[in-house]
DNA sequence: CAGGATCCAAGTGGATACTG
DNA sequence: CAGTATCCACTTGGATCCTG
């Protein structure tokens, strides 16, 4: 138990620190957000569904969320291979507030097109 | 109204992403944290809540908040001078996110702590 | 199909010293 | 008190090519 010694302080960092090393990086909300809507989504499909993110980047952040128990990766012993992402319990507690964020972020982006209010 | 142009796109990329670069960042979580407790603080409140922050940091990310109109820097023109911060309201609508983030930040903390469940 | 490897550019944050 | 300014280290992300 000598880990009990060491972590207290992370906690008074409090929680807010610790969700966004969890979930900040320029992929990972949306990555959660787009699993959210369809629920299970194959490397390809994410790949396609964010074109921006390469594959270098699509696998590091998919490797972190998995590491983090956000999201669980399900490998099919196939020729050729098949590998599916979903949200694990954990990563699902999330979605409320990845929802609020996104309906959030969406008004505020019609609010800079529609500068009519002030 | 050419602006009506360029913006659509960013919209396809939805909501989550623009949320994640306004709040995004080693600090603007915790500072939006804070300042939701206190309501008001001033500049050495902050650094004295936030200790491992260093001045440049804080004031780099206090001027970003402001620009994204997240926070509100009131002036007081005095000798010494004194400048408070508070929630804009816009600000103000994250809060229920921040929260939420924060009591499943502090959970899995916790679980972090005491593996002992499995 | 689902990555892995490598190299490089840009961005982000820290240390320190100074100021109205 | 509430910042600026400068310089530097580290981290993050991108481009490109390769593989089981």
């Amino acid at each position: 138990m000598k880990i009990k010694s060491e972590i207290p302080e992370c906690i008074k960092k409090c929680g807010v620190e610790y969700a966004f090393k969890r979930i900040g990086g320029k992929y990972k909300g949306r990555i959660l957000w787009h699993l959210s809507l369809k629920t299970v989504l194959r490397y390809g499909e994410l790949s396609r569904t964010l074109p921006d993110i390469t594959t270098k980047m699509l696998t590091q952040t998919l490797r972190e969320l998995e590491d983090d128990k956000l999201i669980i990766r399900k490998m099919y012993h196939e020729v050729p291979p098949k590998v599916e992402y979903s949200l694990s319990d954990t990563g699902l507690e999330l979605i409320p507030f990845i929802n609020y964020l996104h309906n959030w972020g969406q008004k505020q982006l019609e609010n800079e097109l529609l500068p009519n209010e002030h």
